[in-house]
DNA sequence: AAGAAATACATTGACAGATGAAGTATATCG
DNA sequence: CGATATACTTCATCTGTCAATGTATTTCTT
């Protein structure tokens, strides 16, 4: 089973903020690891990281620089801010309680309780 | 805390259909029932709402017809076919899958392994 | 009885994110 | 030498969300 694009949507900017909590990255190698990481369930498509990337940057989540001139084609690196891992913290705690509030919306078996 | 609606977006559909898999029922009641369900922490838009009942009609997934002239305002329901049954079943079989993902992508503590 | 609030549905235009498509460039492998 | 992998960029288009606006009825409050 693949996942559907728009079932992610709305998450793709935090699966790219967690990436960069662990190290500055470029494009192609965060691609890479999502696919690693979802056995190959999901990837970005060019496009939407690349949006990605410059709605962060501008937004002062993450910040870019050219890598070292070594062989092969030339890396935008990325670095997360201080902003973004604030962002990334807020997000993920969203998410978790979104989890719950989806499992009682989509199954129905439950009603969520607060606190 | 409440929920931003990008990142329940693609999930309209599914929280429909979830509803109707319980009985009939017409937009402004199941709107109430998300709330109850949600704690208040979420509501569709209006526009959302009959937006996506539209779409779902459109899709074959609900029918709908005016309910008995009782007192109040007149309502709309809306029942699921089987089509919407299956498609139910599947989007909630992903969700199952996309929960394990996204835990995985978010918060990078752990891989995702396969089966 | 008058006015406010709740119930109930519908449409339209604008906006944001995702994406197909196309393009640029270098390195590696057979 | 051609195919494939690496790596980045831009643009036009599509889809879902939503603010705004409108219609209509009933119930609650004073």
């Amino acid at each position: 089973m693949s996942i559907s694009a728009d079932t992610l949507r709305g998450h793709t900017d935090t699966i790219i903020l967690a990436q960069l909590m662990k190290k500055d990255s470029y494009g192609y190698e965060i691609n890479k690891n999502v696919q690693r990481c979802t056995g190959g369930r999901y990837e970005f498509k060019e496009a939407t990281l690349y949006t990605a990337f410059k709605r962060l940057e501008q937004g002062g989540m993450i910040t870019s620089y050219w890598g070292e001139d070594g062989p092969g084609a030339r890396r935008r690196y990325y670095a997360i801010t201080e902003e973004g891992r604030q962002q990334w913290q807020e997000s993920s705690e969203e998410w978790k309680e979104t989890r719950i509030i989806l499992d009682a919306l989509l199954t129905l078996e439950v009603e969520y309780e607060s606190n």
